[in-house]
DNA sequence: CGCCTATTTAGAAATATTTCTAAACAGATG
DNA sequence: CATCTGTTTAGAAATATTTCTAAATAGGCG
């Protein structure tokens, strides 16, 4: 899977606050893009990370790019956090 | 609490390969350093980036540093994660 | 086809991270 | 106290990441 970059694209803010966004509901990258004070091209270079981390997947419709969350990868890094005994159970 | 630096932390190979030595019980830093092909400079230096980010603590006894697992803040990422749907909930 | 519109790619500059060597520090011990 | 052991800190070099501007691509539309 690659936690590296998994834990890497999670690393930055700019990111994080992409997947918030997307917690809403699916968002084409210049929607994206409109929410940051950056470049459209540094947006992009902050989707295709996230996209290599398969945090987000994407999904082309007319001539926009439309990314979404893939909630599998969560899950999977979750389940690596948990071997540190990060749930409710000890104690 | 800061999920850049925890994040940032877990996002590189040697500092997810200490906390994994770390689960099997605590260890001195030199200990640690003993298991890398790193000089000890730099393996205090992953050790202090995993203590910023309170994922570990240190515990100085004699004149060895024991460093063990803080696991209250790898609850809290994961309580982070499980917005995004990472629990075995939906579908 | 020729041209919009949405987005990415390339390449460079700025910044941050990782690693090393050498030196400093802190506590125990002869 | 002088020194030894375990570890960190400082500073520099190597490498990686983030951002920008400018150019390229890709697909739809008149």
């Amino acid at each position: 899977m690659g936690f590296a970059e998994t834990f890497k694209a999670l690393g930055d803010p700019v990111r994080r606050e992409i997947l918030v966004m997307l917690k809403f509901g699916k968002m084409s990258a210049g929607e994206i893009a409109s929410k940051f004070d950056l470049t459209q091209a540094s947006v992009s270079y902050h989707l295709s990370q996230l996209k290599k981390a398969e945090l987000i997947r994407e999904n082309k419709q007319k001539n926009f790019i439309y990314y979404e969350l893939n909630a599998s990868v969560f899950e999977e890094v979750m389940l690596w956090l948990s071997q540190f005994g990060g749930t409710q159970n000890e104690k």
